[in-house]
DNA sequence: GCCGTTTTCGGCCCGACTGTTTTCAGTCG
């Protein structure tokens, strides 16, 4: 995931640190939580690694200060924090994992500890068979039975659960448009994490404008995926699916949609960002508009709330608060001040704007792409070139596996006559031209398939990792980065091999790999397949940084799969990337002409 | 605990829903 290992472990200490002091202070909200949310945030943003950094230097990080810094430097040289120390003493982990528990919240847990001595899930349960809960101040029959049902639910339901982006993004779609078609709703969007594509979700969050909120409420209650009613009222229901996946939706004004979306979508830090401004200039913004008073400043879309802020349009992806705030302020002012020379002399050269972001519509082939002529390709290799002409591809890789793949690859033989069916097939392409292309398979040591002549025949080629998940760090990053020296490579494919939710990715040293990528001018793959979405958008970004050339495929195995570049597109967003990285964008002479100079 | 061209102290985002309450606290997002 993103970061250094230094990085990620500090912050896996800034996480403990926010969920144990959340039960110290009896709130979320406690300013002492939110600053190491802050800093979490900071850390993350950082990218490069802060195991070297002084606390001096660390305290440049934005959210991080002298006292987080000092925390940070003893966690680094000596393993641990003392303040972590003392409150896992206080809140050994036993009674802390109470948190998970949904509707059971700091306040009421250490009220139960306090009352009732309960240290550790099976008292919990025992208070409450002795209805022991109900007889507290502030609590009931109800409350203590809806906890109770919270924990028999909590594998199924806990706070800590997450669903992989290609289980909910699917549903969400589906709900969306049952929604849309519910004769009293104007409009319906999901929001959320979701529509900032984070690689796993919470929830689903759904946003529906409508005058008649009843009819939307009525209509989500009967929802068919509606399993469980969590809660309903005026304008919000939430419900859990079958598989125990929360669903909110919220109904607003139509006027009123687009700041209930930007609202929704958050993400909160990027909110409250945004709302610092809004108070800034006296003004408020919530779910139902930016206000002066009385006055509604913006409320329709998300566009003109931006604007009225002083702020340029931030796509969805990139809504972390990871700077994106700031280079929307510095974009809208270059906006502003266009042609004006002086003003834009005076800019301080660490105001960076928006990147110039990559769009779906700048894409202009798919050079991953799969045929049945792979035992795990589906479409023939006629049907798989209609659908991607149909895209209006100006350039298209077929990109079937090499030998070395048991089962799934092809040899040498049924290669050459693959590329005399690709041959025949460009005469009725015109437009688009079509590369005999193949997906190298990268060997455990970093070998590649056939020989070296044999692969410098292939138009363009992809290699990958398909096996071998468990090697070391050191191994797995010395077999990629053969692997891009080689000089018939042209990109590396789905970097880490992960499966979102089911397989981790290999473990690679980024920063080596990446050089090696810019070293050797090899492009690396963000990967469209909802459940890989590899090479993830912590690693775009920092490629990045590094300026190393991007491409974002399909790899479809099938004509149905095309609407992954879609996925791909916004995980490139997501990474800041800008449209002239991504060698896909470019011209179809642009692009050959660099694919020829790689082979 | 962090932060500052109106501040080095006094602020820190905002609202829906529920359950337990007679006006609000807790939880959640």
């Amino acid at each position: 995931m993103p970061g250094t290992g230094t990085n990620q472990q500090v912050i896996a200490m800034l996480d403990e640190l926010v969920r144990l002091t959340t039960l110290d202070e009896e709130s979320p909200q406690s300013f002492k939580v939110r600053a190491y949310e802050k800093a979490k945030l900071g850390v993350e943003a950082h990218g490069e690694d802060i195991g070297e950094l002084s606390a001096a230097q660390l305290t440049r990080i934005d959210g991080i200060g002298k006292s987080t810094a000092a925390k940070i430097r003893e966690f680094i040289d000596t393993g641990t924090v003392d303040k972590l120390e003392r409150l896992r003493a206080e809140y050994p982990p036993s009674f802390a994992e109470l948190a998970k528990i949904p509707g059971l919240g700091p306040k009421t847990l250490k009220l139960v500890r306090r009352e009732l001595g309960v240290e550790d899930l099976d008292a919990l349960r025992s208070a409450i068979a002795d209805e022991k809960l109900r007889a507290l101040k502030g609590l009931g029959a109800t409350r203590e039975a809806k906890i109770a049902k919270a924990i028999e639910r909590l594998g199924l339901t806990g706070k800590d659960r997450r669903t992989p982006i290609a289980e909910a993004l699917p549903l969400a779609r589906r709900l969306v448009a049952d929604l849309e078609a519910v004769p009293a709703a104007t409009q319906a969007a999901y929001c959320g994490s979701l529509r900032r594509m984070a690689e796993t979700i919470g929830d689903i969050d759904i946003t529906v404008a409508s005058d008649d909120p009843p009819s939307i409420m009525a209509a989500v209650v009967h929802h068919p995926e509606a399993t469980e009613i969590v809660l309903t009222g005026d304008t919000k229901t939430s419900f859990l699916t079958s598989t125990g996946l929360q669903v909110d939706v919220r109904v607003v004004e139509p006027d009123q949609f687009g700041a209930a979306i930007l609202y929704f979508t958050g993400s909160k830090a990027h909110n409250i960002a945004l709302r610092q401004r809004a108070i800034d200039r006296g003004w408020l913004l919530n779910e139902y508009g930016l206000l002066d008073g009385d006055d509604v400043i913006a409320s329709a879309t998300e566009e003109a709330i931006y604007d009225a802020l002083g702020l340029a349009y931030v796509p969805p992806p990139m809504r972390e608060a990871t700077g994106e705030v700031p280079a929307a302020a510095v974009s809208a002012a270059i906006a502003a001040a266009a042609g004006d020379r002086t003003g834009e002399a005076e800019r301080d050269p660490d105001d960076r704007p928006l990147p110039d972001l990559v769009e779906l519509e700048h894409i202009q082939g798919d050079l991953h792409y799969h045929t049945d002529r792979s035992g795990d390709g589906r479409s023939p290799l006629a049907d798989m070139v209609a659908v991607a002409a149909a895209k209006g591809w100006r350039y298209l890789a077929i990109t079937d596996h090499g030998e070395d793949l048991a089962i799934n690859g092809s040899n040498r033989e049924q290669m050459l006559e693959h590329r005399e069916r690709i041959n025949a097939l460009q005469g009725d392409y015109p437009e688009m031209v079509i590369l005999w292309g193949c997906e190298l398979n990268i060997g455990p040591d970093g070998g590649l398939d056939y020989d070296d002549e044999f692969r410098a025949l292939f138009d363009y080629t992809v290699a990958s990792v398909h096996s071998h998940f468990d090697q070391d760090q050191v191994d797995q990053t010395r077999r990629i980065v053969r692997a891009i020296e080689d000089p018939t490579v042209n990109s590396i494919g789905h970097l880490t091999g992960r499966y979102i939710g089911r397989r981790p990715g290999i473990e690679l040293d980024i920063p080596t790999v990446l050089d090696a990528l810019v070293a050797n001018d090899v492009a690396l793959e963000i990967n469209g397949a909802l459940d890989r979405l590899d090479a993830a958008s912590d690693v775009v970004r920092r490629a990045v940084d590094r300026g190393v050339k991007l491409v974002i495929n399909t790899d479809s195995h099938h004509v149905s799969e095309l609407g992954r570049m879609e996925y791909g597109v916004l995980t490139a967003q997501r990474g800041w990337t800008p449209r002239e990285l991504v060698i896909n964008t470019w011209s179809q002479d642009d692009f050959l002409r660099w694919a020829r100079s790689r082979t």
